[in-house]
DNA sequence: AAGAGGGTCAACCGCTACTAC
DNA sequence: CGTAGTAGCGGTTGACCCTCT
């Protein structure tokens, strides 16, 4: 329903296709300024600010209206959320056809799903003390038996130091590197057996990590999938996974599951969490902290 | 089929920065 | 330098749509 503000007669609300038109006229006439004399003149009841708006987020020519974000966008917009924080503005500037009120929206939603996934997560962990255990069910084609169980169980300064390079992650060539990665709780023990790889949690391994002590309930398969989300973004990886002797390019402890798996967080639940959810989901909002800065702007291509 | 819940999007509001006088 | 007007930015809200139960 429209507005009018009472005194100046301001119309708010939905914009019209005649007022768009009018807008857009101006904007031809006298460029993208000028926005409150659209008002003085009486050709729109808007204010400048509403018509300014309107111009930048929904009329001007160049914009990817109605065009999900890409994969490679997202990862665009979560790097450099990481970098300069909620400038949204400057932001936007790296992404053409996108605006600061579209990057806005998109962290917003990412937000609050995070939000909800990991208040659900801790939830159901909640009950259970220091023990949780997550199962991966691969897919038939997948060898577990070339998965080796990571030696993650005793904290001597070793194995921290072994735990933050642990994570995998691809270089150019697609194939798999060891980077520091602070950020992930390994299981204790990973077995397997047919077609299940299971990873026990030992969430009493507050020494190591005490600054994460928050992620030692359920959502470590999250944790670890944030890699995967890093390594899925290559269409060349993705094809590969069906290729029987994938997995051998992997070191301990990574494992690669195909989309399709299924992962069950068992903290004294039942939780099903599909695993296209999670890598929509991640990488988690601080993932890219200790990642070098982007080059500036100048710089980019 | 209907209601609830979540996600997306457009638009507004308040504040700050900038600019002209 | 101070002030008023304008532009720009980030936060928030509400409507609408879709999916799930």
């Amino acid at each position: 329903m429209l507005q009018f503000d009472e005194v100046g007669e301001i119309k708010k609300g939905p914009w019209k296709a005649e007022e768009d038109e009018v807008l857009i006229n101006h904007v031809k006439k006298y460029g993208p300024r000028d926005w409150s004399s659209i008002r003085s003149k009486g050709l729109l009841r808007r204010t400048g600010k509403s018509c300014r708006l309107r111009w930048v987020n929904k009329l001007r020519p160049d914009l990817k209206t109605g065009v999900k974000f890409s994969a490679e966008e997202e990862r665009t917009v979560i790097d450099l959320q990481a970098q300069f924080g909620n400038k949204w503005a400057r932001i936007a500037t790296y992404l053409p056809g996108r605006t600061d009120n579209d990057v806005k929206n998109f962290w917003s939603s990412r937000q609050k799903r995070l939000a909800r996934i990991l208040q659900t997560s801790s939830a159901s962990s909640s009950t259970n003390s220091h023990k949780s255990t997550v199962q991966v069910k691969a897919p038939a084609f997948l060898d577990l038996s070339s998965v080796e169980a990571p030696k993650f169980s005793s904290s001597t300064d070793e194995d921290s130091a072994a735990k933050s390079q642990a994570c995998s992650s691809l270089d150019d060539n697609d194939t798999i590197k060891m980077v520091p990665f602070q950020d992930l709780v390994y299981p204790s023990t990973l077995t397997h057996e047919q077609n299940t790889l299971q990873l026990d949690y030992d969430t009493s391994q507050k020494k190591l990590f005490p600054e994460q002590e928050s992620h030692l309930s359920f959502p470590q398969i999250p944790q670890l999938q944030s890699d995967f989300s890093l390594a899925l973004e290559s269409q060349d990886f993705v094809n590969r996974l069906g290729d029987p002797n994938f997995l051998d390019e992997f070191e301990p402890p990574c494992f690669v599951p195909d989309r399709s798996c299924q992962i069950e967080g068992r903290a004294d639940s039942n939780d099903t969490v599909d695993l296209d959810t999670l890598i929509s989901d991640f990488p988690p909002i601080d993932l890219f902290d200790d990642i070098e800065p982007l080059p500036s702007p100048s710089e980019w291509p």
